[in-house]
DNA sequence: CAACATACTTATCGTATGATCAGCAAGGAA
DNA sequence: TTCCTTGCTGATCATACGATAAGTATGTTG
């Protein structure tokens, strides 16, 4: 899973490892703090406004060894992505499971998406600060995760509503309205800590949050 | 209203104007252009990111001069909001007709919220930028605007429900989801019209944003 | 051992950033 | 007419930015 705060990561020299022992110099070590370090400084503070210097020296590196490893700041931006996505993907297709019923499964991908985002904030904070603008990076991230996530849960909204189980709305609009309850409370939880006095991250919370949509999407 | 696009602005040498006179140069014209430049930049760079020396271009001035009139980027990031708040609330307030029930204000107050953001998607995109991390911003932001809001709205929400109209869920809860669901697919537009190939601010997608919300807020 | 690739460092590039200061020009008030 | 405030410009500051080049260890492979 991707850490959203510390640097730490689980070293990649440990017995089990295909590779070749590589002595003491470990390149994935300090990658993998780079790219912890660049999804907290980019979903912070935006890719202009990010700094790869600050970057690099949060993951205790210098700035050229950042660069040799991942080419420059664009390049970093895509990996970091990847990263990212490739874990979001790993703890979410799984279930496909067809015997379950469309409007289950869609149950099943909002309490995930809740999840989701309550773990990894900082993903959808980095597609809230690139989704207001046609660039290179959100056509990126469209084509690498949005347009299939999109497909996936249109058919699970157009399919409840053919069981009866999911309110009569255009999918579209219903599929953002999902994601928007879902991720915002983590997107800017320090106003909802401000306001509310209560920790979204909790449990207690995040089950609320799932509750609510759970009564919005589905008829009673 | 405040301008989220174009740079030009009502002059303020009107023959109406109170002030006496005064010649050629107008400050308050330059003034009003760079606010309307700030607002786009913070809003699609967040602060870190954006540079004041762009501002001062973009609004056909000189860095110097921005920073005779607005002092540093904090304080025009300030006089920023300010302006921007100060326009949203003079919109919006005038609803305080105690003859109305509440859940019919409250029916109101999701048609302005979501017309709202339509208008000035770059708000709620500034609050999104400060909302993660408790910065002086937020503190600031909350302390102008946030505070007041939410206590206003809670109150409808509550009140709504013991009339019956509004649907039994935490009022906060509430709350967080209604201004998700206006504010996001604004906030998101590119994605928005990537994924639905419809344009959010049309009025048809207006509409059919404040009809979702209803849905879900008021019980049939 | 020699040859070579990989991991990394030091020094430096040109440019952009936020900010300051001295000076100037154009009113309005005395 | 003199003075003073207000609006504005040009030059310059130290610092930060993304990026590159040259060089140095530390392996592994032949």
């Amino acid at each position: 899973m991707v850490d959203d705060a510390t640097p730490e990561s689980a070293s990649s020299t440990d017995a089990q490892s295909p590779r070749k022992r590589q002595a003491r110099r470990d390149p994935d070590e300090v990658k993998a703090r780079i790219l912890n370090s660049a999804l907290t400084a980019f979903s912070n503070y935006g890719f202009e406004g990010a700094s790869i210097r600050q970057i690099a020296r949060d993951a205790h590196t210098s700035l050229p060894l950042l660069l040799y490893h991942f080419g420059s700041k664009e390049d970093l931006w895509k990996r970091m992505m990847e990263h990212v996505l490739q874990d979001v993907r790993s703890r979410f297709i799984p279930d496909e499971r067809e015997d379950l019923p469309a409007s289950e499964r869609l149950r099943r991908y909002i309490a995930d998406t809740v999840r989701q985002f309550a773990n990894t904030p900082s993903l959808h904070r980095l597609m809230t600060l690139e989704g207001h603008n046609i660039t290179d990076r959100l056509l990126w991230i469209f084509e690498h995760n949005t347009k299939d996530s999109m497909r996936y849960i249109t058919r699970l909204i157009i399919d409840g509503q053919k069981e009866g189980k999911v309110r009569m709305v255009d999918p579209a609009r219903l599929r953002f309205a999902i994601n928007a309850m879902a991720a915002v409370p983590f997107v800017v939880s320090a106003e909802y800590q401000l306001l509310t006095n209560k920790n979204p991250f909790s449990t207690d919370e995040v089950e609320g949050t799932i509750a609510l949509i759970n009564q919005f999407v589905f008829v009673s």
